[in-house]
DNA sequence: CACTCTCCCTGAAAGC
DNA sequence: TGCTTTCAGGGAGAGT
């Protein structure tokens, strides 16, 4: 399940494969996923040549030479994959780009959470799946202060708060978890009673655990995979996701396992207050 | 307004 | 063994 690090690694590798190859050809094998594939998409990449890959939150940003980026986003199970050229489709391909360089890009999305949709750069700031996003965990003026502001303006519980993408963006649920239990902070308290000195640490840990994830490819849990097709190792690293039952590497007693907002959460109930 | 719930979707895993 | 049920969750929009 993609969060920032898994993004980030997809980005990553996307640079080094397509920046600088031409887009041959668009093939969109289902009119969309989540939203619908717009119309002038296959018109709009083929023979542009990709300039740049970037990120914002969650989403890929790939830039095009002729004006346009191409804004997608691998919801739950999205993959982008590196394939031959010719491709031939696989179960829940929905779009194939053929590239100049013998190589196609390939999206595949089983649950079909994700999206991709393209945005004339002069347009991309207002945007309306980028206007509402939060701050950049991983920029450098990301520190206690800012989080502490945040959540000082939050009820709900803090791992709510922190996953929220208006507040803070890439942030999901494994990494809401790990850093909590990093920062030694129970999911549940609510955000504004978090102490600042607690805020401080927390800011740290989020850093770190999305560092050291990206470090390891990110977190191959489920679904997600590079765009080579391999797994990130990150999830061996977990100290508390997917863990209920089994002993806290602090404290040996067993992991917690509650949901909160309809998502699981998994804490140590003794080491985190 | 702040927050929670529901829905979308498929495949893996658990349950019977 | 094999069928059915449950669970996973990012984000939009509905509901409280």
């Amino acid at each position: 399940m993609p969060e920032l690090p898994e993004v980030e690694t997809v980005c990553r590798q996307l640079e080094a494969e397509i920046v600088g190859k031409t887009i041959n050809e668009v093939s969109l094998r289902r009119s969309g996923v989540r939203i619908p594939f717009p119309k002038n998409l296959k018109k709009d990449m083929e023979n542009s040549r990709v300039k740049d890959v970037g990120r914002r939150a969650k989403y890929i940003l790939i830039k095009l030479d002729n004006g346009n980026t191409v804004i997608a986003h691998l919801g739950m199970s999205g993959r982008l994959i590196m394939g031959n050229n010719p491709y031939t489709p696989k179960k829940h391909d929905h779009a194939i780009f053929r590239l100049s360089n013998k190589k196609s890009l390939v999206f595949n999305d089983p649950r079909r959470f994700g999206l991709i949709t393209i945005c004339n750069d002069r347009k991309l700031k207002e945007h309306p799946l980028l206007t509402h996003l939060g701050i950049e965990p991983l920029e450098p003026s990301f520190n206690g202060r800012q989080l502490y502001n945040i959540l000082k303006a939050r009820k709900a519980p803090v791992k709510a708060a922190l996953m929220d993408q208006e507040s803070l963006v890439g942030v999901g649920n494994i990494y809401a978890c790990e850093a909590l239990f990093l920062a030694g902070i129970r999911p549940t308290r609510p955000a504004n009673k978090v102490t600042y000195k607690e805020v401080e640490l927390l800011a740290t840990s989020i850093k770190q655990v999305l560092e050291k994830a990206i470090e390891s490819g990110g977190s191959s849990f489920r679904d997600y995979v590079q765009t080579s097709g391999n797994k990130g190792y990150f999830q061996h690293s977990f100290q508390v996701y997917g863990r209920s039952g089994k002993p806290c590497t602090k404290c040996g007693r067993k992991i917690s396992k509650i949901t909160q907002s309809g998502r699981s959460t998994f804490y140590c109930h003794s080491c985190q207050k």
